[in-house]
RNA sequence: GUGUCCGUAGCUCAGCUGGAUAGAGCAACGGCCUUCUAAGCCGUGGGUCGGGGGUUCGAAUCCCUUCGGGCACGCCA
């Protein structure tokens, strides 16, 4: 379906080309004086140079054009050239119901689908998740989810940190404390255990410990590091032993983050870490050297991606250490060439940091010159701001700390509890149950709703207090619909036809509906959860404003009601889908 | 040093592919619940869009410059 404001623009490109002008001038977009007009158009201006002729006398010919258009109730010329519009009403209902009958509500199947790997959560094995996972998580997530309802086909990798010399040290820690294990006997011959030798808790004890041993400057942290090291070559090249002790490890852990990020409603279609390309390394790596891509530099093996046109300083991508020992971007890259085999994406979007971005602009520069993928595969770096406290530094708990995701997120949902449980009749469990909806759509929506590049305050007061531009304010305005609805009783089908609109707010409300397909496809091209955040509150303000000053179960004109009730259902269809796209959903009561 | 992002109301943020009087929310103040959920609605006050220059009929938006801040710049991830 076509876009109400391509439709238009059109309509008034018809105009001026009737009128002796370019069609292009004809460009409609919502007016930024509503006090005058709804629409504009300032092509007049534009064309007044090209064609010589004063911008109003342009206008006065393209408003007599118009005035055979359907599309307008009325056409007015400003000075020094506007052209000021007002939608008909037939015409908008018309769009409206066409609308709602379409599939979407009439967003454009895409010409090509595609295939595109979203690449985010990105957590440590054996560490908790904490703040600064949680746009990755709600980010990509809702990426993830713009993409498909797109039409195309998205798959969320959560891209593990499960291989380095994290898994050393945790392995190295167990040998001391548990040195008994049949896994560090290298003669032993049976079958391991099924249960592993240690819970969660102990493993995410384990590690900072072991982690913070080995950067003791003294002859025991000097020991134990060079031990974990050995642990993690000898993980690596296939210790029978170790191997069984890490997939323990990996899944004591992945059962834990499952469990946390199914609290936030996400979740991965692939469990891939960095494990998973660790046979592959020493082919890509050949290939780039049989290539003549890779050299050495320094001792270290390196490929150069420079480009004539930069004007910033561009390091080589480091492909293997001086010591041999591959790092992040080459199980990055050896990743890439996984997926461009196994699934052959046309784009792959990562989410991480936004400080990493020099790092991804020379890994993809890396995959285009060795030609690990094709040249119309996209690869695309979406880096996210830091989460910031109330002072503006990094979040912190109050004592200093790192503040652990889980307890995060618990303690919102205890606050959200306490204050639904206040003064609204609601068993305990629908109270948990709606909490719980309310704390996931306050925090998603903190977060999404600014820009992802900027950093943000996450400030637990304002999300949790529920005034203005918040989650909860878009939850409410839902359950209020829900409320109504279930009051009527009866179903509502919003393909029978709306009414026509019969007052200003009504009118706002319609218009603001109609752009529901442009700004979605907007949000998609531009990978911007946040346009569809800020669509929704403002179809919310306009839902509020008209729902305060029209009766609606208590209209007598029975076709009026039941105009109301499907311009109802057709807000709550189009807000819910819009939340769902952002990962969130309204509870029935709150 | 090089590059990059940012600087908009007291606070938190939109707007940035150029258009008419720069928008929200919070906070402050004033109204609106015997009527579909007041977590709401309506209204008031509050901004030389960091400064300066330029391009343009027209600049928060584009270009240059300057100040202030964040971040990144080969063997971490």
């Amino acid at each position: 379906m076509e876009k109400l404001l391509d439709l238009l623009s059109a309509e008034v490109g018809a105009a001026f080309e009737k009128a002796g002008y370019d069609k292009e001038l004809g460009k409609v977009a919502v007016s930024n004086r509503p006090d005058l007009c709804e629409y504009q158009c300032n092509g007049s201006l534009a064309g007044a140079k090209k064609f010589k002729k004063a911008p109003i006398m342009i206008a006065n010919e393209v408003a007599e054009a118009l005035k055979e258009s359907k599309a307008f109730e009325k056409v007015e010329v400003c000075p020094p050239g506007f052209l000021n519009l007002n939608l008909d009403g037939e015409f908008l209902k018309n769009y409206l119901d066409e609308m709602a009958k379409a599939p979407k509500y009439g967003l454009k199947e895409p010409e090509k689908k595609l295939k595109v790997i979203v690449d985010y959560g990105g957590p440590n094995v054996a560490k908790p998740l904490h703040v600064g996972h949680l746009r990755s998580a709600v980010i990509g997530e809702s990426v993830k989810r713009i993409i498909r309802y797109m039409g195309h086909e998205a798959i969320g990798d959560i891209h593990l940190g499960d291989w380095g010399l994290q898994m050393g040290l945790i392995i190295a820690e167990l040998k001391l404390r548990k040195p008994e294990l049949p896994y560090f006997d290298e003669s032993f011959e049976g079958e391991y255990p099924e249960e592993a030798p240690f819970t969660i808790g102990e493993l995410e004890e384990i590690y900072p410990f072991a982690s913070k041993k080995s950067k003791e400057d003294s002859d025991e942290g000097r020991a134990f590091k060079e031990e974990a090291m050995n642990c993690t070559f000898k993980l690596q090249s296939g210790v029978r032993g170790y191997r069984a002790l890490w997939k323990h490890i990996l899944n004591v852990s992945v059962t834990d983050l499952k469990r946390n990020y199914d609290n936030l409603d996400v979740t991965f279609d692939l469990w891939k870490g960095e494990s998973d390309v660790h046979d592959i390394i020493p082919g890509m790596v050949q290939y780039m050297k049989d290539g003549g891509y890779a050299y050495l530099s320094d001792g270290a093996l390196v490929v150069d991606v420079k480009e004539e046109t930069d004007t910033k300083e561009m390091p080589p991508c480091m492909i293997l250490k001086s010591d041999g020992a591959s790092l992040y971007n080459t199980t990055d890259l050896a990743t890439i060439m996984d997926r461009m085999k196994n699934y052959h994406p046309d784009r792959m979007i990562y989410l991480t940091d936004k400080r990493q971005e020099l790092y991804f602009e020379q890994v993809f520069r890396c995959a285009r010159k060795t030609k690990l993928v094709d040249d119309d595969t996209d690869l695309i770096h979406i880096g996210f701001g830091t989460v910031n406290g109330k002072d503006g530094h990094a979040f912190k708990t109050r004592d200093g700390g790192v503040q652990r995701l889980e307890y995060l997120i618990r303690d919102i949902n205890d606050q959200m509890f306490a204050k639904i449980s206040e003064g609204r009749e609601m068993s305990e469990e629908e109270a948990k149950d709606t909490a719980k909806k309310v704390a996931l759509a306050a925090i998603k929506y903190g977060d999404l709703s600014n820009q992802a590049s900027k950093d943000y305050i996450f400030d637990i007061d304002r999300f949790t207090s529920f005034e203005g531009d918040t989650g909860p304010y878009l939850l409410y305005t839902v359950v209020r619909i829900k409320s109504i609805l279930k009051k009527y009783g009866k179903e509502v089908d919003i393909t029978n036809g709306l009414h026509n609109y019969t007052n200003e707010s009504e009118k706002k409300l319609c218009m603001q509906l109609a752009t529901f397909n442009a700004m979605m496809e907007n949000a998609y091209d531009e990978l911007a959860p946040h346009k569809i955040c800020a669509y929704l509150y403002d179809l919310a303000n306009a839902f509020n404003a008209f729902y305060h000053e029209t009766k609606i179960l208590s209209e007598e004109d029975e076709e009026k009601k039941i105009g109301y009730l499907r311009l109802l259902k057709f807000v709550q269809v189009v807000m819910e889908s819009c939340m769902d796209v952002l990962g969130f959903s309204a509870p029935d009561k709150m």
